[in-house]
DNA sequence: TATTGTTATACTCTATAACTATA
DNA sequence: TATAGTTATAGAGTATAACAATA
């Protein structure tokens, strides 16, 4: 048995820190992405490469550029994760029908049904991590986030 | 004159993505800490470095214990950033009064300016990075994240 | 025996420059 | 000339183990 560890209950004034918006922010998605980490590890999945996944999967023949811009990151970084999930035999590299220079993604069979199991792991994650809110709190509170960044 | 790049409209389909808590939370703290980078350079002060210096001047005497639980971080990625912003004369280590082991961190004088500044600051870039939520929306959204992360 | 601060270190994430093939 | 994908590389962020001094 391992005994409880009684945290000295450091009585710390984060009030002004509190009053931020990146601070709360940073903070609440640090607190999900731990969450995450634990719960998805069983797909072997980091967050990035489960959005990558996704969006190939809902977007078939996506290239590299387009899931740049849209997850905001930079090609150098993407490429070495798509070479990752096409060893690992989830991707496909395929020639983009228009565009020579470009190569349209797309999601094996076991991408897919591995991608399929982490959407529901996904969603089953966030319900525990937001278990203290409301499902109308859940969906004012995604609402406001899209306000700030779409 | 710089050419506007027209942007080919890439229809993404990310609708599944924004169904989750923690997609949206990540997007819109990376968008706040990219406006926080841009505005906050004339302090040269990071946003964990600006957190630091924040709770150092409403805790004088805090601990890097203290630090390291209140803001999530690990003890051994704190010490080169209290030693960077001791260099830098804006904060100083001093002996703790009833624990031979830790010290006490206090700002100086220039350390307590700059802090003020960067408040200041940071209260003002938070406006900008939400000014398509009212004040309302604000706090609500405020109330909610911290029901994720306290 | 446990904790504070620290060093050393490794791994991940993010950013920039430059190359190639194609548009 | 501009863009998609790539390589190499540097820097920042984050993780663990181990040590000295003190509790």
């Amino acid at each position: 048995m391992r005994k409880l560890t009684v945290k000295p209950t450091t009585a710390v004034d984060a009030s002004f820190l509190e009053t931020l918006l990146g601070y709360n922010t940073r903070r609440a998605a640090l607190t999900i992405i731990s969450v995450f980490l634990n719960r998805m590890a069983q797909c072997e999945l980091r967050p990035v490469e489960f959005s990558v996944l996704s969006l190939i999967l809902h977007n078939p023949g996506i290239t590299s550029r387009e899931l740049c811009s849209h997850l905001n990151m930079l090609p150098p970084n993407l490429v070495g994760m798509i070479t990752g999930l096409e060893k690992r035999a989830l991707v496909d590299r395929m020639p983009h029908p228009s565009d020579g220079r470009a190569l349209g993604l797309h999601l094996t069979p076991e991408g897919i049904e591995l991608t399929q199991k982490a959407e529901l792991t996904a969603t089953a994650l966030e319900q525990e991590a937001s278990d203290r809110l409301t499902a109308a709190e859940r969906k004012t509170l995604m609402r406001l986030l899209q306000k700030i960044y779409r």
